[in-house]
DNA sequence: ACCTGAACACCGTTCAAGT
DNA sequence: ACCTGAACACCGTTCAAGT
């Protein structure tokens, strides 16, 4: 047997990444100190990865990989194309949610191809968003032109929910005394204060979501496979 | 005479550091680096910063203060809000684009406060924004939702332009011989790569932004200041 | 086969000492 | 008043040595 029960392991190693990284926050992470975390001596990690930048890559991946890789988000089989983008982007925004992070290494690690662009990261993610558009009868124009569009959604969106959980916090501590800038002198702001502090994104984040299909919808060709979205009229039958 | 020609001063030492991520990346940049870049010894740089986030603090407000600074923009005498959102946005394009090294920068780092969102990071900005709308006759509710829906627009379009130009390249080197993955597991990707890589980041972002005016349009009062804009007729005279 | 210890070249930061 | 040198506690990474 390999590696059993004490042994390291790529997969391991990563995993353990992810959860330190929610945990203590991504500026707390080094080898020494995940070696530490795996009982082991920092050094030991390079017998699995090449480095540390291998080793955000991989936790990136690892943790894209668990909309991809969920047969209960219904990306493999999805039912129409507004089906499957809002799946992709609910998916999406759970997986910035439960490691707020580690997000911002999902959107702004370099990508791989000029065109591989975040949070939607993968190969295989982009193939099948690209699969099922052209299927549902978008051009390849558009079906390109969608996945540019939603990944801007999803970046703007997500970076910024996740930014307002007070990520990057750094080595946190010390509340200073007065970070509350002067609002005197900003008399709008001062009365607007109370609707700007009070969260929206759920609803925000649904509601752009929305209006992107909509858009989107505008672009489909005469007789689509599987509509399954009301869109407004537009004069024909 | 304090600092005339040879000293030091914080505005010369974080103008330094915005040249020195312009030219060799936000991941060379080091207090010691950055001694030698001025001719002195890193260290030194302690009697005029406090340390190294707080350099990287005062590199956002600066390149920020770019936008609110310059008077040609006209952010101070906006004719109508569709005008002045329109100049805030190529304005912000604009610094994203001269600086994109800096930009991830501005898109990342903590807010001062959670209703300071990326990348209008700004008081002085937020302020005039909500000032602008409300004198236009939006409600408090909804120049709150314009200010939200602006910042995570402008966030998810610049980010995404910006990390397309192949930003956080680290030490760079290495063209590695084979960073294409293996297209021929991915059919439709391959098919439309040469749609994929072509850059439609001025167009997706004037359109983007139309269609982001247009919405907010819709939220607009019956009787509205300076309208300046023809928003789809809705009924009514 | 797998981990450790020592080592190297670098960090950020502090502070006494120089000029 | 302003900068430097030495020092400290930490990095990432390599590699010979231990088991």
């Amino acid at each position: 047997m390999r590696n059993s029960e004490t042994g390291l392991d790529q997969g391991r190693i990563v995993q353990a990444a992810v959860r330190f990284i929610d945990e203590r926050g991504l500026r707390e992470l080094t080898m020494r100190r995940l070696g530490a975390y795996l009982g082991v001596e920092g050094m030991a990690l390079y017998r699995y990865l090449p480095g540390r930048e291998a080793l955000l890559d991989a936790v990136v991946e690892s943790v894209v990989d668990e909309l991809y890789g969920d047969p209960d988000l219904g990306l493999e089989a999805p039912g129409s194309w507004v089906d499957y983008l809002q799946r992709l982007a609910h998916g999406l925004r759970r997986i910035a949610l439960a490691h707020p992070e580690v997000f911002p290494l999902v959107a702004t690690r370099p990508p791989a191809a000029p065109w591989v662009r975040p949070p939607l990261r993968s190969l295989r993610g982009i193939e099948s968003l690209l699969q099922v558009m052209t299927s549902a009868g978008f051009s390849d124009e558009d079906a390109a032109a969608v996945y540019r569009a939603f990944s801007s959604f999803l970046l703007g969106h997500l970076l910024l929910e996740v930014s307002a959980l007070g990520v990057e916090t750094g080595p946190v501590e010390e509340p200073e005394v007065a970070p509350v800038h002067d609002l005197n002198a900003y008399p709008v702001l001062r009365r607007l204060e109370a609707h700007l502090s009070q969260d929206h994104s759920a609803g925000d984040f649904e509601e752009a979501l929305e209006t992107l299909l909509d858009r989107i919808a505008l672009m489909q060709p005469a007789r689509p496979r599987g509509r399954g979205r009301t869109v407004p009229r537009n004069g024909d039958q």
